[in-house]
DNA sequence: TAGATTGTTAATCGATTAACAATC
DNA sequence: TAGATTGTTAATCGATTAACAATC
């Protein structure tokens, strides 16, 4: 069967789409049935240009002098995002962090379903945290195997960050969400995709200090 | 007096500095005094020669056969990232990321201190949090000015980040960590660096099924 | 010395932005 | 029709990567 290969999206194009769905949304809410790309950027702060880029690469076809239609908009911008199967998750280290993301609702919006705490503190193992009970790692790989579940979330401190990473992959992990700054080596077999909020506040302090410049120190 | 213009270091190379930093702990740690771009890269999974020139935009210089001297490299990478004074920060909605944020001590570390935390709800003002009393967002602003607290960490839910957001531009805050995936509007004296969950999130679905699609289907 | 490593200069690559014809 | 908006093709820009001479 001649399968016709879909044009990979760039990444940065892909990390927008989120917003311009919360776009699409507000707009749904107040009623209209178009949105343009000029006022999709203009909300944004981005270029009407990008965002027509942006939009055409999910498959988007928009009219002259009206926009796009939102209800096509939508879907297109979820297929493109993979949202229209649910993930399962296992999370690993549930403390203050992990803890905040296993309580945050949002994640079902995108597709995101925590359905596994692990903790390697025994203090902490037993606990229930919004109605899932904490399991110890050893069991982790097992039951990884047994359930299906392909991403694991990971929000222990960094010391312990290549230890569960193992565990994760020795579950038969394919995608890892990583918070701990650490980077991890994973096989060809397995993605991760790192959330480095040190590299984050470094880059605000950059921003600061270049701005300052710009006006004179 | 004639102050010669340090030239900027781009983004994407601020960010990295922090995992260098990382690396050059755990190399003073094993005792050894130098380190070379290619040890560095081999850690991190990047290439020799982008650490080079990484390294060389924080002014650091190495020695052929020996490296970088672990002692200069990280004076050097501190002052690029602007951490040589520790900045103040009020925290904006002290929920479960909120409060996750507030009770992690890892941030000293890079220089931030989390000073003041602010809810509009009446079930969480008075709380301490982390030995941190969580006040009224109502006296944000005043505080602020009067504090000199120029940074401000938005972790209030999405339907309220603008509202949020207003109360730090009140308050005289000049830079923003935002965790809500709201795009703030803010004037030219305001810098924002957004962390956005729901955009990693989809970058991860996206490497993985580009990867799938890479070992057929 | 020989050879590993740095650092500079040039080439490549990918994303953003610009220009403009097509369209409703 | 006139004019706003799309979508394509080309130009620009910035970061990454390559090539290689300099250095210890």
């Amino acid at each position: 069967m001649a399968m016709h290969t879909v044009e990979s999206i760039p990444l940065p194009t892909i990390r927008r789409y989120p917003s311009y769905v919360a776009i699409v949304h507000k707009a749904r809410q107040a009623g209209v049935t178009h949105i343009s790309s000029t006022a999709i950027a203009l909300e944004l702060g981005l270029e009407p240009i990008q965002v027509r880029k942006d939009l055409a690469a999910c498959g988007a076809v928009g009219r002259p002098r009206r926009g796009f239609a939102l209800k096509e908009l939508l879907k297109a911008l979820n297929k493109a995002m993979g949202l229209e199967n649910t993930r399962e998750a296992f999370l690993v280290g549930a403390g203050n962090l992990g803890s905040a993301l296993a309580g945050y609702k949002g994640f079902e919006r995108w597709g995101l379903r925590i359905v596994g705490l692990f903790d390697s503190s025994s203090r902490v193992i037993g606990k229930r945290i919004y109605g899932i009970e904490v399991l110890s790692t050893e069991r982790l790989p097992e039951l990884a195997h047994r359930m299906g579940v392909r991403l694991g979330i990971l929000t222990v401190p960094s010391e312990r960050a290549r230890q569960a990473a193992a565990l994760l992959l020795a579950g038969g992990i394919e995608g890892i969400w990583n918070f701990t700054g650490v980077r991890l080596q994973v096989g060809p077999h397995v993605v991760v995709e790192q959330v480095d909020l040190a590299a984050s506040l470094v880059a605000l302090y950059n921003k600061l200090s270049e701005q300052k410049e710009r006006r004179g120190e």
